[in-house]
DNA sequence: CTGTTAGCGCTTTCAC
DNA sequence: GTGAAAGCGCTAACAG
């Protein structure tokens, strides 16, 4: 800034203004500027910019993993709406392991970021006094709870478990299966359903759960031990979307009709469930607008809001096609 | 750090280097320092420390679109590759638009990333010359060129669209269709894929181009206005295994059987491409292998190394299954 | 509208 | 092994 000043004719602070609010300086000096900017191709150092002031317009982001098109997509629709505003995300990917999220979370605070968005309503007692002791805003996504650290924008687990047994009892399923990844919140979407299961029919729904995410040879694997166990006709909850489309295949290869013999529930949406054939019936929530509303709830905070923390609870939606 | 030395019984530069390297301090001054951190919660201010050692162990990485699994998991394998050597990852999409490349690469180096990945070869001057002024280096991922902007680690597109014609003609195909997603690197797959098969059968492959990216409805409707075209048998070369799945679903609805009337070819050899039905043929690329690279590039520059500038070609090859 | 003076919280010399 | 001093490149008051 100082050689750009030089060479405009004003002093580096001048050059300063010119950057973060060019109202500040005469239309005559501005241009000079920036000629001066173009000459010598300065790029101001954000760095320096932050350590003054103390404010990093970054926003550190902590997902499962990102290859998993749910998170990606709600983190698209977050990083959007932040960088319209102009901030920019500082992306981590956490996995399963929540003493990795701990050390994540410390190496992202120290990068002083304005905000943060965590995934998920568990972190160790370790992460929260951190969050806390950062004083920054901190949304949670994609679950919710009475007690969130500040803000939390999610849906019910439990909620969408107990939905979609009510569903199978409505359509007058007997017999009934969850197949679920190795996920927290699958889990206890699959074990809500089958308690419900259990509660309306009296009988027991058979928890099957996987060894890794949710991938299409895990739902047909998954499925061909079901159907190896003697699992005949029935309904079949699944963890996600993937899963359900496994359970599909493995079923119509083995010579079994969906959703005639077996009933297939999928859950989230995804953009393959309505072209496949048979079209997957499935649980929708709105990825996007998690990630939006969660932008829109930290930017209220940053523009000086003070009273939106608390838990938004975004809901689900049964959605009814031809599997189940 | 002034707070914790002072607690420890030392000086702040002191609480710097047991950070840093605590071999250059006492073993009994580390512990003291140690517990004083413990007590306080003290998180060390990266940005200052970026600041003053004009280091910031921050990669930026920029990619056309996270939701896209090609993209997130090139992402995925560089950024665990990069945040086992300590650095962490600015990640920003860029769309298709060279523009918006342009406007996020200046973003981004205004935050001091000590190095940068690209995706892609072609960027706009403006662009480079940024780039080659910031003085860091630089990896291009997911193609190839003969000037790089310094380092480039990818496979040539033209080159599979060729060996796919091959594929074709082997085959015995004397019809050929081509459908390709709006992302210019499909569209030169394509472009190649149709003039190979011309020389090879002197037919013309009918290039069928989507408006969007990628996604089982658009496989569906490109191959829906293609046989409403009257294409009735043949070989259908696809942009990807998403593109092709659908493409298979729309032929199987419509009465044709895969491959005896249609033979489809997908690209990218994704999850799913080996377990639907039929599974599906298709060009794979070690996605894994391309972050993986780059990253290792990246940190032997920046451990030093001086001459790894240049094209590394990680090549592809045709994984034939039950569609073609 | 523009300039001067102080830092921001670290790392990097250079002493001791 | 430890400390003192001098910045890194900006922004934030405060003058004028």
């Amino acid at each position: 800034m100082e050689a750009v000043g030089r060479m405009a004719g004003v002093s580096q602070v001048t050059v300063s203004r010119a950057l973060s609010d060019p109202s500040k300086v005469s239309a005559d000096t501005l241009r000079r500027i920036n000629e001066a900017i173009a000459a010598t191709g300065f790029v101001p150092n954000a760095i320096a910019g932050a350590l003054a002031s103390s404010k990093s317009r970054l926003i550190s982001a902590l997902v499962p993993s990102i290859t998993n098109t749910v998170y990606a997509s709600l983190v698209r629709a977050f990083s959007a709406r932040m960088r319209e505003a102009d901030y920019q995300i500082l992306l981590s990917e956490t996995g399963l392991d929540p003493e990795e999220e701990e050390r994540t979370i410390a190496a992202h605070l120290s990068r002083r970021p304005d905000a943060i968005l965590l995934t998920g309503i568990h972190h160790s007692p370790r992460s929260r006094q951190m969050l806390l002791a950062s004083g920054i805003p901190v949304v949670e996504v994609w679950d919710v709870t009475n007690s969130p650290i500040d803000i939390c924008v999610g849906f019910n687990h439990e909620a969408t478990g107990q939905a979609a047994a009510a569903f199978a009892h409505e359509q007058g399923h007997a017999t009934a299966a969850t197949i679920h990844a190795i996920d927290e919140r699958a889990h206890r979407r699959s074990q809500a359903f089958a308690t419900r299961f259990a509660e309306l029919t009296g009988t027991t729904a058979t928890v099957v759960p996987t060894e890794s995410m949710a991938t299409i040879a895990q739902g047909r694997a998954a499925m061909a031990r079901l159907l190896d166990t003697g699992f005949r006709k029935g309904f079949v909850h699944c963890s996600s979307d993937v899963m359900a489309h496994g359970v599909i295949i493995e079923s119509t290869v083995r010579g079994f009709s969906v959703p005639e013999d077996i009933a297939v529930l999928g859950f989230g949406d995804q953009e393959f469930a309505g072209h496949v054939v048979p079209t997957i019936s499935t649980i929708r929530v709105d990825r996007e607008a998690f990630g939006r509303t969660a932008a829109e709830a930290l930017l209220d905070r940053l523009d000086g809001g003070r009273d939106n923390a608390g838990t938004v609870d975004l809901g689900f939606e049964i959605v009814r096609r031809d599997s189940a």
